[in-house]
RNA sequence: GGGCGCGUAGUCUAGUGGUUAUGACGUCACCCUGACACGGUGAAGACCGCCAGUUCGAAUCUGGCCGCGCCCA
């Protein structure tokens, strides 16, 4: 494509489609099976099928694709596996609530009719996730795309679980869980959110059992659990209530007495100091319970809806349900007149992450994972520095999980999810972990063999995800080569979830770290501030955005306004200054090409310059490897938000603002035919380096332009990364521009402030404050006047007369004066302004020099330099005041 | 209740001991100047949350307070 060819604007839908078709027929991401050199390996953390993706996974996506495609160009091997997660329990949600719409009821379905539902889902979700991805133009390997529910992902996970089995590191046992009598699960105390709500907090009085006057008063906000007693608990320490240790007390509304026994792990500050003991449905209840071996585990008085149930509970509020019946007890309580009083009460309820039922804590029989072995490598290789976590400081989040581990339920109650390889004998009752299903029981060789019927939480699949993803169990090539995977990706609110429990797993299966780095990226916030959820709907999707914006520019907006550590803001205005920003870029090429011959070869190394050459030339050489040089900084150290910030302000105020408006001169052909040929050779080595600097953030558009460039290659995404070269810094020329945009900033202002109209050229004049000035403002002349659009730049040596009718000002520079209409005349108020300012300054400055501590214990070099601040600003402040001083009639 | 973090122009943000406090969005003024009006130029706009302390010197370090957010219980 010609320069010709290039219009102002770009659509950024029909390029970026064109290029992510090319991409991907090439196979130009596709991991090479024999890496060469170094590898770099990521796996996408596998969004759940139960939705499609928001714009927060696009910004995790971005941050992913943006690292990965930067190895890629510093020339590793680099693999980017995508999956997609099964998500069990919450996918099944979702189809449930779906049938219902429909008027079917999920759980009254066979299994295999369900599981024909929520095949249906996934399917329809897993083609639009690949849709959203491939729009994003992410550069994933899809010839390693991968499903959780697999048949690979299926016998890892049995793998995992028989090996975990026979370590005796997985066991089956009661315990309290949290159940979620919605859904008719147990799930995981991560899936638990505990919420501050209001409660009546019930004083109920348990009479003595001998009928003798008074009783114990025991505070409780389940009043219905009640009939799950068997003791009340005191505190040893307690004077109010030590007494009474060993008597009998009537639990109220049925026959049963229950003893007093007292207990140190109770609060004595809650309520009046006394704890009904419920062991089989309160966690705390049941530890107390196992201290004290003499009291009876009662029968359960909830079914698994949470419905009362049970021998233990009065006829009549069987069945109930259980916040019915909290009503229907506290009722018969009061009227029994066993109320002491009733007050409100907020406190912490537990709410069931999926279906917000109110967990109900209760003893059951689940299977869990020993925690606290599996957490030992993964807490030392943190505390080694041998996984890194960025930001740095969620390593004492990580820490303190760590510490505090309780083992994990991974059986549910649900239709879908990998089923527990555990198999029950009905004959000898003997139980057997397999991986695959056995035919006869291993120890008495009958057939009678059931199937657990219990499922696997999703997570027990997911934690295996670094090396289960690259083949695991097999030993493959991809494991061998690209395990462990370089880096992790992820939202923190998954830490304990994933994260963790995937390096427990890693080092568990793998006896290696599963990467080396995780990062955690920030929250999306809304144009009010207001965190992006699916509860709000105020996260809007990201296939829409791009279709409008197009992906580069939502890659971009994501990345630019996002700090490392943050939420970040994202709405239009982010989208606006993206495109903005892109467009500006596409024009600068526009107009580099317009201004490049035929025929012109691509760039190589940095242009050798002549000794003449214009001295933009080796600024913005020398700006270009600042930008370069930060821009690998901020890679490197995942602070991508500053990579977009440092390429952003360099390409459009360096480059474009800058740079090309100086070089026009040059570039045609008025500075000489060298000047001119250098100055092509510089822009076009300069652009196609940006180029390619932006490319992992704005792949497409950087894409299109690179081809529109002379280059040499296939795809600016097989390039390579530019190389840093200590040639290109070059300081002096850097100050020399200074004074030169200076000079120009200083005139420009002059003009408007001297209500010159922009289109008229005034002459201009100056005093230079040094000789240094003075030459590089006469060498300079040219450009100053073009691009300051004065008509000249006359000389005034110090102490002449003034040109009269001026505008002027005194800066650092020099002194500076701009003709102006007769009928502007009269002083701005920016002189006045300035002297003000000026002096402000001065008389601080002056004040720390008069401080004896400042000189004596501040370094030499900053006393000097306020010294020279001093000098300089007593010069301009006198030179400002001959500008004010009425002295423009001529002598 | 415990822990972690954050308070800088109207909004978002850079800035870890000496700067005339960075940039973007928005605002105002002028301009369709030959790449770009999704643009250019200029301007206005900040007692760096409050109070102490350390220091010759604090937006930056320490402590307390106030406000906000997140995580855990």
């Amino acid at each position: 494509m010609s320069a010709k060819e290039l219009p102002s604007r770009f659509d950024p839908a029909t390029l970026e489609a064109r290029w992510q078709a090319e991409w991907e027929s090439r196979g130009f991401f596709r991991a090479p099976a024999e890496p060469k050199g170094s590898v770099f390996s990521l796996i996408l953390p596998p969004p759940n099928v139960t939705g499609v993706l928001t714009l927060g996974h696009m910004l995790g996506d971005t941050v992913m694709d943006v690292l990965a495609r930067w190895h890629r160009m510093l020339g590793r091997s680099t693999l980017w596996a995508p999956a997609v997660d099964h998500a069990g329990l919450s996918t099944q949600v979702e189809v449930r609530r779906r049938l219902s719409k429909q008027g079917v009821n999920l759980d009254a379905l066979p299994r295999e009719e369900v599981l024909g539902h929520i095949q249906r889902w996934k399917e329809e979700h897993e083609a639009r996730i690949i849709a959203q991805l491939k729009a994003g133009g992410f550069s994933l390997d899809w010839s390693r795309y991968r499903y959780t529910f697999d048949a690979d992902a299926s016998r890892a996970t049995r793998k995992a679980f028989v090996r975990l089995y026979e370590a005796g590191l997985i066991y089956r046992g009661e315990r309290i869980v949290n159940w979620d009598p919605k859904l008719r699960t147990a799930v995981s105390d991560l899936e638990v959110l505990h919420r501050e709500e209001e409660a009546d907090l019930l004083y109920v009085v348990y009479p003595f059992a001998d009928g003798s006057p008074g009783g114990l008063t025991v505070a409780t906000v389940r009043p219905e659990t009640i009939f799950g007693d068997v003791a009340v608990v005191v505190h040893p320490d307690d004077d109010r209530h030590r007494h009474l240790v060993g008597r009998m007390l009537k639990v109220p509304l049925t026959d049963r007495s229950v003893p007093v026994i007292s207990d140190a792990g109770i609060d004595p500050t809650f309520g009046n100091g006394a704890l009904k003991l419920t062991p089989r449905h309160d966690l705390l209840d049941f530890e107390i319970h196992r201290r004290h071996a003499d009291l009876p585990m009662p029968p359960t008085i909830l079914d698994d809806s949470g419905r009362l149930t049970g021998e233990l509970v009065p006829e009549r509020y069987r069945a109930l349900d259980r916040f019915v019946a909290r009503k229907e007890v506290t009722e018969a309580l009061k009227a029994e007149g066993l109320v002491e009083k009733s007050e409100r009460y907020r406190h912490s309820v537990a709410r069931s992450e999926r279906s917000d039922a109110v967990v109900e804590p209760m003893l059951s029989k689940q299977w869990f994972v020993k925690m606290t072995d599996l957490a030992v490598p993964a807490v030392k290789a943190v505390k080694d520095g041998e996984i890194r976590i960025h930001p740095e400081r969620w390593n004492l989040t990580f820490y303190r999980w760590m510490e505090s581990l309780q083992d994990w339920c991974i059986s549910r109650q649900v239709a879908w999810g990998h089923p527990i390889p555990v198999y029950y004998c009905g004959l000898c009752h003997s139980e057997t972990a397999s991986e695959e299903e056995p035919k006869l029981c291993p120890s008495c060789q009958s057939a009678g063999l059931t199937a657990d019927p219990d499922v696997l939480d999703t997570w027990f699949t997911s934690w295996l995800w670094p090396f289960a993803a690259l083949g695991w169990p097999g030993r493959t090539d991809d494991l061998a080569r690209y395990y462990p995977t370089s880096v992790l990706v992820t939202g923190r609110d998954i830490m304990f979830f994933w994260v963790a429990r995937m390096m427990m797993a890693g080092f568990y299966f793998t006896g290696k770290k599963p990467f080396s780095d995780v990062y955690f990226t920030g929250m999306l916030r809304d144009e009010t501030g207001r965190r992006m959820s699916k509860h709000l709907g105020n996260s809007p999707d990201p296939l829409v955005v791009i279709r409008e914006r197009g992906a580069d520019a939502l890659r971009f907006g994501l990345l630019f306004p996002n700090p490392v550590d943050q939420d970040g803001p994202f709405g239009a205005s982010q989208l606006d200054g993206a495109r903005n920003f892109l467009t500006k870029l596409w024009n600068v090429v526009r107009f580099s090409l317009a201004n490049l011959p035929e025929g012109t070869e691509p760039p190589g190394a940095a242009p050798k310059l002549s000794t003449d050459s214009p001295v933009e030339n080796r600024w913005i050489l020398s700006r270009y490897g600042r930008a370069l040089s930060d821009v690998n900084e901020s890679l490197g150290a995942f602070e991508l938000s500053k990579a977009a910030t440092t390429l952003h302000g360099f390409i459009w105020h360096d480059l474009a603002d800058r740079y090309v408006e100086v070089a026009k001169e040059a570039l045609q052909g008025k500075r000489g035919e060298l000047a001119e040929r250098e100055t092509r050779a510089v822009l076009l080595f300069v652009l196609e380096g940006s180029l390619r600097m932006l490319h992992p953030i704005a792949p497409h558009v950087t894409e299109e332009l690179w081809h529109a460039m002379p280059h040499r290659g296939e795809s600016l995404s097989l390039a390579a990364w530019p190389t840093l070269s200590t040639s290109l810094a070059d300081p002096e020329s850097e100050l020399a521009m200074e004074v030169v945009f200076d000079a120009i900033r200083v005139l420009r202002n002059l003009k408007a402030e001297g209500k010159v109209p922009a289109s008229e050229m005034p002459e201009a004049f100056v005093t230079p404050a040094g000789l240094e000035e003075g030459r590089l403002i006469a060498q300079e002349r040219a450009t100053i006047v073009r691009l300051a659009r004065v008509a000249s730049l006359g000389d005034l040596r110090a102490g002449s007369e003034r040109p009269g009718s001026c505008a002027s000002s005194v800066t650092s520079r020099g002194e500076f004066f701009v003709r102006r209409p007769e009928s502007s005349e009269g002083e701005t108020g920016a002189l006045t302004r300035e002297r003000e300012k000026l002096s402000e300054l001065l008389a601080k400055t002056r004040g720390r020099l008069a401080d004896a501590g400042f000189r004596a214990r501040a370094p030499p070099e900053v006393v000097r330099e306020a010294e020279e601040k001093e000098r300089e600003l007593a010069e301009r402040l006198k030179r400002l005041a001959d500008h004010l001083s009425p002295a423009e009639a001529p002598p």
